[in-house]
RNA sequence: GGUCCGGUAGCUCAAUGGAUAGAGCAACUGAUUUCUAAUCAGUAGGUUACAGGUUCGACCCCUGUCCGGAUCACCA
């Protein structure tokens, strides 16, 4: 029985003896004591005065007696207003360490037998990856290995968005003017190539529009008719892009027949398709494999873009979907105060939702995923919304297990990124970077020096992108994020590094045990802890409860957070207590091998934590 | 305009309705004969956007206002 459950009981039991009220476990209010007064575990007692009719003080004295009474595990109390803080008994604490020491697992939690489907990264194949998409990747990855530490079964899987309109620019341009190069004539990544080529298509594109717009043709037939009030030339052939994209544009209604050819499975425009999005597949691999990250299940959106029609037929017999006089066919979402939304259009065709929620039943048929979470940005929280009020009206047996795992944009501190501005950060660039940092600052500290050159390429590698995915994944995820690449880069305070480091020094100390040939493996005895020591059990002892806390809100930045307070404790630790020179007349004989396996605990949980984020722990830095 | 999400120290971020709102960065001051100073300790920094309300108790819940963002396509 864990102390928690042992306390809810015994203030239960107090309040029945002492009152005579019933109360529930959810009424006991148990929360870790501030780091101002003394205690572990501290109890609300403000609703229990109530029932006792007594003072706040009183009532928390009088409960606290009763638990110090009967449960022998809590050793003292103290009462401030009406707060009752409980100090567990040193002898609790050591007995869970020497348990949780000889729990390999430590952190995975129990089988929750119920399969979780996490969908993440899902990008478009005519450009390369940038920060925004490398805070989805974090968050993605994360967030699956955070649900399977928490017990469940999880499945990783993302969506390419791998054919329509974008894809053509890119192929139409590297057709025009392209001149037969591939990534490897030009030795470059194979997503960069074809982004290249994407870029080129907007920036001819521009130019041609640029021309038009001072055509008579465009001032008096176009702008002269459609300009809203007041609106200047500038700003109407702004939001006039698109249209005169679908148009008058020749480039336009090239790409647009390229499309077309796709669609009727034109063989050469196939093969030109597949040999780019190949490179765009080779570029992205490795920027996947730089993060460490991997999928169980890749789907394709030119294999499943026109799932989903079945299902809007049946539901148009069944009444969830009505259709207008035009054909269309639609949805009413107003009594969930959503609104009439379209699912297919009048000439039949599918929408961006259609395939959604085809997609939502085949991969229930493949998968059985009791919950699926995606991972997509805030932009789409609509969508989501609608896409899962559809489900559920649609009577799927999943409907209710599906989240839309919703974050914020990425912003510099210039502003948004715009790639029109150039101002977007290039995921490979980044990662680069951040690497590149770390070995300066290697460099700089001089530690490692004696270690070969590939050691210490992957000690820069760990540390370098330790400080990129922290830096991203201790944000709460729904929050819109300011990413100084400036800071990024910090190995100092609040950063991945930090925790490494913590990590590296426990790993100093077990080396120098393990040389001197200590066991620590046998049972020593220990009586008093010291503050220093108490802070980290209880931190490791809280370590599940993150866990289960992070899966529930499917927000890795619990995690994040949990494992820079746990490092900081240990630094503290560190420096205050010494493990080799820990003075025996002081602490008793076992306090050095005490204190290694103290250090060793926190080593296990730190390396497990860290890995949920992604992170990966160097030996030495 | 409707809907949704955010607003906490100069900056980046924390804080199950609980105690005196915490960290890091930046600034300043200290701490290496010792297991790695990528560390530790200290100083300074706040009307939690604003105004009401609910509560024994509100950064947190409710109402209104302001600011920022997203979204409201027969686009994806």
């Amino acid at each position: 029985m864990t102390i928690i459950s042992i306390i809810q009981k015994s203030v239960i039991e107090a309040v029945k003896s002492l009152y005579g009220v019933e109360i529930a476990e959810k009424d006991v209010l148990i929360a870790p004591t501030r780091k101002d007064f003394e205690g572990d575990y501290t109890i609300t007692v403000f609703a229990f005065s109530k029932a006792a009719k007594k003072s706040p003080v009183q009532t928390g004295e009088e409960i606290g007696n009763f638990i110090k009474e009967n449960a022998p595990q809590i050793d003292r109390f103290n009462v401030i207003q009406g707060f009752l803080n409980l100090v567990v008994s040193d002898a609790y604490w050591i007995d869970f360490l020497s348990n949780a020491q000889n729990d390999a697992q430590y952190g995975q939690l129990l089988p929750k037998n119920e399969r979780v489907m996490v969908e993440y990264s899902s990008p478009n194949t005519n450009k390369p990856l940038h920060l925004g998409h490398i805070r989805n990747i974090l968050l993605g990855w994360s967030t699956s290995k955070v649900l399977a530490a928490a017990g469940y079964d999880v499945v990783r899987t993302k969506v390419v968005n791998d054919r329509g309109i974008a894809i053509c620019k890119s192929m139409l341009a590297w057709l025009l003017f392209g001149e037969g190069k591939t990534p490897q004539s030009e030795d470059i990544k194979g997503d960069h190539f074809v982004g290249y080529y994407y870029v080129q298509f907007e920036k001819e594109f521009q130019m041609e529009y640029k021309g038009w717009q001072s055509t008579d043709f465009a001032l008096e037939c176009v702008y002269d008719v459609k300009k809203k009030e007041g609106q200047s030339i500038d700003e109407f052939f702004k939001e006039y892009k698109n249209e005169y994209f679908n148009k008058y544009s020749e480039l336009g209604a090239k790409a647009r027949e390229m499309l077309l050819k796709w669609e009727s499975g034109d063989a050469e425009t196939v093969a030109l398709w597949e040999r780019m999005n190949g490179w765009v597949y080779e570029g992205f691999n490795e920027t996947y494999k730089k993060l460490g990250v991997s999928f169980d299940k890749i789907y394709y959106e030119s294999n499943t873009y026109m799932l989903g029609k079945d299902i809007i037929e049946d539901g148009l017999k069944s009444n969830v979907f009505y259709q207008k006089p035009d054909t269309s066919v639609w949805i009413d979402l107003t009594d969930v105060k959503l609104d009439h939304k379209l699912v297919l259009r009048s000439d039949g065709t599918s929408v961006y939702i259609t395939q959604d929620i085809g997609m939502a039943r085949l991969r229930d048929k493949e998968w059985h995923c009791q919950k699926v979470v995606y991972v997509v940005a805030d932009e789409q929280n609509y969508h989501f919304q609608v896409l899962f009020e559809i489900m559920k009206k649609l009577g799927e047996p999943y409907a209710n297990g599906l989240h839309h795992l919703s974050y914020g944009m990425v912003d510099l501190p210039t502003g948004k990124m715009k790639s029109r501005e150039g101002t977007v950060v290039d995921a490979d660039d980044l990662i680069a970077e951040v690497i590149q940092e770390a070995a300066n600052n290697s460099a700089e500290r001089g530690e490692v020096a004696d270690f070969t050159m590939e050691e210490k390429a992957e000690i820069n590698r760990r540390v370098g992108m330790a400080a990129l995915k922290y830096h991203i994944v201790k944000v709460n995820p729904k929050k819109r994020m300011v990413f100084d690449p400036q800071e990024s880069v910090d190995l100092q305070g609040q950063t991945g590094p930090y925790i490494q480091y913590s990590y590296v020094r426990i790993n100093g100390v077990l080396k120098k045990a393990e040389k001197e040939g200590l066991n620590l493996k046998q049972a020593v005895p220990y009586e008093t802890l010291e503050p220093q020591e108490k802070d980290l059990i209880f931190k490791i002892y809280e370590y599940p409860k993150a866990i289960e806390e992070a899966a529930a809100t499917y927000d890795p930045s619990v995690i994040a957070n949990y494992c820079y307070d746990l490092a900081k404790s240990f630094h503290k630790f560190w420096h205050d207590l010494s493990i080799f020179n820990a003075d025996p007349e002081k602490s008793g004989e076992g306090v050095k091998i005490f204190r290694l396996q103290l250090s060793q605990m926190v080593g296990h949980v730190l390396k497990h934590g860290m890995d949920l984020l992604g992170i990966e722990m160097p030996e030495r830095m």
